[in-house]
DNA sequence: ATATTTGCAAACCGTTTGCAGCAAG
DNA sequence: CTTGCTGCAAACGGTTTGCAAATAT
């Protein structure tokens, strides 16, 4: 909820604002993958005194503050907006659906495993991680 | 060899100009990871008479005719430039050194076929797929 | 001869930023 | 009261594009 990221915003010394708050609360609500645009659209449905700046201040912030993910995810139209979630406890990697842009989840320890390796085998200690999977449904 | 190009270009009906020959040169006997600037950079040292709107032009173009392989690496500075490699026949994945921005390639048949198999899980065929591995040296 | 490619500069698009006013603490 | 946040509009950086001149075929 919007008071998980309230307390965040304490613990760091940030101010709590309307524009925060709801912003907060449309990415706790959100079950897809938003760019700011979207974000945007939905958090003045809510509040319209808001502004795409503030949009693109706030997702940074969260960003740095480790409460969201960006993801800048391939998709045909070649627009390049970032996307975002807000970061689960458990990490995932994403199935992208090329022909809907659908995004799936999914968790996969076997791969995960295998990345530490190879990493470690070329005398590296692995810090981070991007899999997108690119797919087209099959009928 | 820049006959390869040349070779993939008169086949699509594309015309061989100097500049194009140059680029070719330079993409196949680059051994890292150039963005447009160091390729351009590269380009007129081989003619002064390149400009960077058509070496734009230019890799777009290989791109397009799967000469060449587009990345975007994330890397500290959060520049967002491009970065291009020749297409091999033998498909690999990278794992970026966050401290240096060096490029190590890798290959792992184990986690491609695990990629394979997850995406059928979820009822799609792959088509496509990114994997970066992000790592600092162990000393 | 004609269709394609080039260089230039201007436009583009997503994102960031300087600034003056506003609001949270 | 002070410090940080906001909205606006202008700037940014990487990339694309319209155009007229140049070049490959």
């Amino acid at each position: 909820m919007s008071s998980e990221i309230e307390r965040m915003c304490i613990e760091r010394g940030m101010r709590i604002t309307d524009q925060r708050r709801v912003i907060a609360k449309v990415l706790s609500q959100a079950n897809d993958h938003p760019d700011v645009e979207e974000v945007y659209r939905r958090s003045t449905e809510i509040d319209s005194n808001i502004s795409i700046a503030t949009v693109y201040r706030t997702v940074r912030l969260f960003e740095e503050a480790g409460i969201l993910e960006r993801h800048e995810f391939r998709v045909e139209s070649g627009e390049n907006r970032a996307r975002f979630e807000l970061a689960t406890e458990m990490h995932h990697d994403h199935l992208i659906d090329v022909e809907s842009g659908e995004v799936i989840e999914f968790h996969d320890s076997e791969i995960e495993e295998l990345q530490h390796k190879i990493t470690e085998k070329y005398g590296y200690k692995l810090v981070d991680h991007r899999m997108e999977l690119y797919g087209v449904k099959i009928k």
